[in-house]
DNA sequence: AGCATTCCAGAGTCCTTTTTCTGATTCGAG
DNA sequence: CTCGAATCAGAAAAAGGACTCTGGAATGCT
């Protein structure tokens, strides 16, 4: 995929989440998820600093949203994981393209990052929110048409 | 960027040898590309076994190209090193992302993967081999408007 | 034949990413 | 107020990719 695992799970665990205000705890989400427990945790502890979840510590506490799902865009759950200057530099790696020198590349991937960006600011985790979040073992169900 | 480092210096390798059917040594290329000499032999050992290079050993040997650099496509080149199904999977890494449950990105995504897919058939190692390969280090050149 | 040159193949090291473990903090019951 | 269970939080370990090193095999020159 185009991000890291940990954007990926970070997003999952964005979608299960409730809206009522109630918290969650790692532990349920991850085995809800079936995603690697103390990981997930270590990875939502990331998502409060960004002000994306609010946290509570102790009996009765958990992780919940510091907003209304749709108030939260997939890029800014991306940009908190990956860093603002995610979708930057080369697509090749080339260390002189810039626009005096573009690769043969540049204008297509441009166009491409503008797109994809405009997708993820669009997009908000309440779009997620309908789909399978479960882990799917290697070899079950269709693999065609991804993406 | 989008690919693997290896992906990256396996293209600046190849726009940086000449067309005349000469021989060049590892160790040249990684000098005036400026980067680390093993690992680029290592690279290329790799595109002499997916036919993009061929090799001989010995005095007067080296690498070079096995056809002519605009009958070489970066797709191939992105191919062999990153393994056929690099573009494949969902963005966001949902494993049931896929036609009857599509995550809110998957169409914008199909249409890049195309999209980046087209340029990499279309342009070849001839396109690269006007731009500057060599190694940049941070907080030199312009930074701005990469890709 | 012998030697220098160069690619080739594998194991080994370092660093980042991913995963797990232990401890610090909070809340509620009695 | 104290005790104990629940939970987050930061440190520690494992895995994978990036990079290096060493020895071996092939080639050409003398």
């Amino acid at each position: 995929m185009l991000f890291s695992t940990a954007t990926g799970y970070a997003l999952r665990a964005l979608a299960a989440l409730p809206e009522d205000g109630t918290f969650s705890l790692a532990k349920n989400l991850a085995s809800k998820l079936e995603l690697p427990g103390p990981y997930l945790a270590k990875i939502l502890q990331g998502l409060v600093q960004a002000d994306i979840l609010e946290s509570v510590r102790g009996p009765k506490g958990g992780f919940r949203l510091t907003r209304p799902s749709h108030r939260i865009t997939v890029g800014e759950v991306v940009a908190a994981m990956e860093g603002p200057e995610a979708m930057e530099g080369c697509i090749m790696g080339f260390p002189a393209c810039g626009g005096d020198h573009p690769c043969p590349l540049h204008d297509a991937w441009g166009a491409v990052k503008t797109q994809v960006t405009t997708s993820m600011t669009e997009a908000t985790i309440r779009d997620l929110q309908l789909m399978d979040l479960r882990h799917q073992k290697e070899g079950e169900g269709k693999r065609s048409n991804r993406g």
